[in-house]
Parts: structure tokens; C-alpha cells; sequence
DNA sequence: TCTGGGGTCCTAGGACCC
DNA sequence: TCTGGGGTCCTAGGACCC
């Protein structure tokens, strides 16, 4: 029997979050939409019709009044929708693929190898699928590698209403031709740097660099660009990867809503993000060694004097206990601190992760108690049942001065019982 | 007044060891 | 005249992604 040839599938949401928000709110289908970062800082997603007006990343303080005269509408980021919404999606196509490679809140990886008939009508079934029961449009790129098949995703979206969102990309001579008429900055992994290093070495598109001489790419560059260089000439370097693998640092940081001068307040915001990262760590079931700490000013206003700090503690044994975190988080916060100074962020940092079982313990020191244990499985619990923060360390303030500003946020339509959607009613 | 919040991987270079 | 050759581990920094 002839060796199967791999076949992947790209499969993402359009526009996710601008998507996710039109769906709740059916009077807004032919209103450009735009969502903004937290602290409504900057756009971080466009409806199709509304990028016509909006630069992506644009801060939305400056663009405030030119989105109002499009009639474009904006919403605070509301992170419980988009997450839940992310769910069903990839509860569906797990549904209908051999394995898939959740590869972040919008976009996920397929295992095709294999499936007989005609991989497109495939394509075109998800899609019609997702559509129906969640009402969000969806891309599908279809290839012999990964790097293709988020080729072909690209061009998924570019395609007329009747292709349906589907390209594939499968047969040599159409992948050739697509390579031919890609620039190499549309690649996955060719960012801005390397584009212009690229450019400056006559590789302007994606088949040029699919022809490149891989030795000379690997010794200029990195492995990372010689495999991207493989991958785009058909040969797979690239695996889905099913079982999320722990993550190796866990960060927690925030812009402030206003910004902080006195040192309680950093304290504060720092014990607080202590607090969700350790939640993240605990459910990843690690334990973290060293936590950096770091404080900064806004860097953008010319005027202001700037200051940014970082200091870097270490636990006397790897540990998931916020207290202990807390503790010395805070007391980081105490070393940084510089009065005078207009602070806009704060950020912690959870590095030098580990699982229970996977390090030695030192002979002489201790390890985390198994009370300690105990106690973080209870919190945890309660907060699970409860909702985040109904238990939590003194040093978490319940509605802190400095907190983001979310003034444009849409309700919690799928996860919170008292904001239900409700059909037959008119909402707003 | 005002510009996000997460992550990843790779490489180079220094410290240290035998 | 003239000062090895590996190896490992760690950290900082660059580049990229969504």
C-alpha cells in the first residue's frame, strides 16, 4: 500500500472577537464593530466591514471620534464570551476530525491524514456545521504541512462568498501557484525583521523562499527559517501537537486604569496578579521556584519622567502557595519602588516552573508543607464553585482604585445566569 | 488623560568543570 | 616562541505568534 501523504487543516475564526459580539447583538449584522484591548487601550480585533476605517493596534483615545463619524461601534474586550464561544467551536470540529491541535483561542489544527473523498466538501461540512450552531464564520486551509495549510488559510479568506471559506491546497500545481503570488511576509513565522532581511537577499515571495538554499538560511538565521523553508516546498517538519504541554512561565500583567503613585496600590495590583497567576500555575498542577516582579511608567508621553524596574525572587522551595508568592511579591514591590513616579503597569512573572515529583529536594531545605497543599485545594475549590476571589488574601482589594477601564463591555451572555440572553425581549 | 496581554523558540556568550 | 578542547548550564536578548 502506498505511504499515506500527510494532510493538514487550518481551521480559524473570522474577525473572532468582533464575531463573537455580533452574535448577541443581531441588530449590530451590517454595523462595522470594532473590540479594544483591556483598559480600552488599543483595537486589537476589526469586523470585516469596519477595516476599512481602523488601523489594527490603532490607541483608541486618538481614533475615538473618526470610529463614531463611520458609525463604527466599540466594545470592551469581555474575555468569559470569547472563551466560552472558543469552546463550542472546538467541541465541534473535535467532533468531526482524527486529532486536533488547539493552537490558541481562534484557531486550531487538524490531523486530515487519511479521510477519503474530497477533502474540500470536508472543508465546507465544518464550516457549515460551526455556522449553524454558533452562528461564527469560520476559515478552512487545507495543505500537506502546517505552514501551508495557514497559507491556504489566507487565502480561504480572500475568497469569494461561493468557494465558502475553503481553500485546498493540496495539488502541487495550485500550491505553486499560490507560492508564486505570495509575498513572503504572508509566511507564518516571517515577521517585519525578516521580511527585510529576506527582501534584502532577493527572497520577495513565498516561492522564492521555498527555493532558498537551506544551509545558507540555517547558518544566517536559524533552524526555525530552514524548516518554514521545507514545510513551504511540501515537506511536513512541523507536528500537531494534541496534548498541551505545561507551560514553562506564567505571567500575569496589567495597565492600570488610571495611574498609581503611592506604593499600597502597587502592592496591591502586584499581590492581586500574584493571585491569578497562581490560580493559572495550580491548575496546570506546577510549582514555581522564582517570581520577577516588575513596575514601570507609561512610556509613551515625552513629558513624564520614566521609570521600569524588575527584581527577580526566589522561593525557598518550589511552591503553588499564593501566600508565600504573595509575600514575596510584595516585598519585591518594596525593593522597585521609587516615589515621584507615575506607574501605569505591573507585571509578575512566574518562572522556573516545575512538576511535584520532577525535581529533587534539597536534603537541608524544606518543601512546601502538605497543609499548604491542602489549604491551596480548598481555595480553589470554593473559587471554582463561587466565582474567582470570593476567598482570597487580604492584600487583594474587592473593586481596587487602579482597575482597568472596561466601559464599552458587553454582558456575559453565556456564563453568567443573571446575564442571560434573552430571546422575544429587546435588550439595550 | 489616554497606546494589550499573554506566550514560544532559538542563539550567543559567560561561568564553570574536567 | 608561547597558553587546549571539550562539555554543560544559565541568562539575556531577539524574533515571532495570536
Amino acid at each position: 500500500m502506498a505511504k499515506r501523504e500527510p494532510v493538514f487543516a487550518l481551521i480559524d475564526c473570522n474577525s473572532f472577537y468582533a464575531s463573537c459580539e455580533r452574535v448577541f447583538r443581531t441588530d449590530l449584522a451590517k454595523t462595522p464593530i470594532v473590540v479594544l484591548s483591556n483598559n480600552d487601550g488599543c483595537v486589537i480585533a476589526r469586523s470585516y466591514d469596519a477595516k476599512p476605517f481602523v488601523q489594527m493596534a490603532a490607541p483608541y483615545f486618538k481614533i475615538k471620534d473618526e470610529l463614531r463619524r463611520h458609525g463604527v461601534v466599540a466594545f470592551s474586550s469581555n474575555y468569559a464570551l470569547y472563551g466560552d464561544m472558543s469552546e463550542r467551536v472546538m467541541t465541534i470540529i473535535e467532533s468531526r476530525v482524527p486529532s486536533l491541535e488547539v493552537y490558541s483561542i481562534d484557531e486550531a489544527f487538524a490531523d486530515l491524514t487519511g479521510i477519503p473523498g474530497d477533502l474540500t466538501g470536508f472543508g465546507r461540512d465544518i464550516r457549515e456545521t460551526i455556522l449553524k450552531h454558533t452562528s461564527l464564520p469560520v476559515g478552512v486551509g487545507i495543505a500537506r504541512t502546517k505552514t501551508l495549510a495557514k497559507l491556504a488559510n489566507h487565502i480561504a479568506k480572500q475568497l469569494p462568498d461561493e468557494d465558502q471559506g475553503v481553500f485546498n491546497m493540496c495539488d502541487p500545481a495550485v500550491r505553486d501557484e499560490v507560492l508564486r503570488s505570495s509575498d513572503v511576509s504572508d509566511v507564518w513565522g516571517i515577521g517585519k525583521r525578516m521580511k527585510t532581511h529576506l527582501n534584502a537577499m532577493g527572497i520577495e515571495t513565498a516561492m522564492d523562499l521555498a527555493r532558498a538554499d537551506r544551509w545558507m538560511l540555517r547558518q544566517k538565521f536559524s533552524v526555525v527559517i530552514e524548516k518554514t523553508s521545507r514545510e513551504l516546498a511540501g515537506t511536513p517538519c512541523l507536528t500537531l501537537e494534541e496534548a498541551q504541554a505545561p507551560r514553562h512561565e506564567i505571567c500575569c500583567s496589567r495597565m492600570f486604569g488610571d495611574r498609581v503613585m503611592d506604593i499600597e496600590s502597587l502592592q496591591q495590583a502586584v499581590a492581586t496578579y500574584t493571585q491569578r497567576a497562581a490560580e493559572k500555575l495550580r491548575a496546570q498542577h506546577s510549582l514555581c521556584k522564582k517570581i520577577r516582579v516588575s513596575i514601570r511608567t507609561g512610556m509613551f508621553n515625552p513629558d513624564e519622567a520614566r521609570y521600569a524596574n524588575a527584581a527577580l525572587v526566589e522561593l525557598p522551595y518550589p511552591t503553588n502557595d499564593v501566600r508565600l508568592m504573595s509575600k514575596a511579591a510584595t516585598e519585591a514591590v518594596n525593593r522597585l519602588f521609587r516615589p515621584g513616579y507615575r506607574y501605569s503597569k505591573a507585571e509578575v512573572l512566574l518562572m522556573d516552573l516545575r512538576q511535584p515529583g520532577e525535581f529533587t529536594d534539597d536534603l537541608f531545605a524544606s518543601a512546601q508543607p502538605a497543609t499548604a497543599t491542602k489549604v491551596m485545594e480548598v481555595l480553589d475549590a470554593i473559587n471554582g464553585k463561587w466565582g474567582r476571589g470570593t476567598l482570597r488574601c487580604a492584600s487583594v482589594p474587592y473593586e481596587p482604585g487602579w482597575a482597568m477601564r472596561r466601559e464599552l463591555m458587553s454582558r456575559s451572555y453565556t456564563t453568567k445566569l443573571d446575564e442571560l440572553w434573552v430571546v422575544g425581549k429587546k435588550l439595550n
